[in-house]
DNA sequence: GTAACTGCAAAATATTTGCATCCTT
DNA sequence: AAGGATGCAAATATTTTGCAGTTAC
């Protein structure tokens, strides 16, 4: 539908050395659109198209494995996928902050922002830091 | 069961204004014990006693209420609860960073741990700060 | 005694697995 | 044509709601 993206989602499906189908462009297709967070039910009804609920999950557990995406930790209780500009590029980079609006709800990733060093305690080892800021999106301020 | 928390929790009970059940005693018991993320399967079999699922959900339900407990952000299909030391005084201090051990899989509050100022961009308001590391804690390590 | 707490039944929501069929390559 | 992707049925897991019975104070 979203001729801009089509291209760019052909490209990264076949990167990934996945085939290209109409579940996995339109699911791609919402990701490059909303550029935040998005749960499950988003995806059943999508441009019209009815997918099944499994199909979803499995696309996005693919996906995942892919490193297209990326989950999201939330307090909510259901999954949160994001995919950023910076997955879609030959290295998997999740290094950027989460944003969440405490009036739209939307989950945006902040990309340029420093993820601050922390100091850990004697004897932890960080492997990776996760930082989910809230308050309000300049939409909603 | 455990004498050593007994009067801890029957003051922190009183303090917010809950009646003294067998129920919440054993579940801050744990919390107390576990000192670090807890999910809602922990609870059902506690101390030989097996509790309703419902009756802990609404109990955990009632400890966010009160600022016993908070919710920690993660990327399972359930929801992480956890207690820490601040939390049980009078002010409700979630100011800490959360420590999730990519071995044992245990989630832990650092407390003392000071949580950097995020630099957000143009129009965006802070509110509240998580903090997720993983890596390895000491006894994993 | 009364308000609050608990437990059972049941529903709503979220996620996973097996298998037969269909589509991309 | 072959392997991977999808869709349906069904199972499992998680969380919530209503109501009746029980308990703490």
């Amino acid at each position: 539908m979203n001729i801009r993206y089509s291209e760019k989602i052909k490209e990264l499906l076949r990167e990934s050395k996945l085939s290209v189908t109409d579940t996995r462009t339109k699911i791609l297709e919402l990701f490059f659109k909303t550029k935040g967070a998005l749960e499950h039910h988003n995806f059943e009804k999508l441009d019209g198209a009815t997918f099944d609920r499994v199909t979803v999950y499995r696309t996005l557990q693919t996906f995942l494995d892919k490193g297209i995406i990326h989950k999201i930790p939330s307090t909510d209780t259901s999954i949160h996928y994001a995919l950023c500009k910076d997955c879609s590029e030959d290295h998997h980079d999740d290094h950027h902050i989460h944003f969440k609006c405490q009036h739209c709800d939307n989950t945006l990733c902040l990309e340029g922002i420093a993820i601050p060093a922390i100091q850990l305690p004697q004897g932890y080892t960080a492997d990776n830091v996760e930082v989910i800021v809230s308050g309000l999106c300049p939409n909603c301020k």
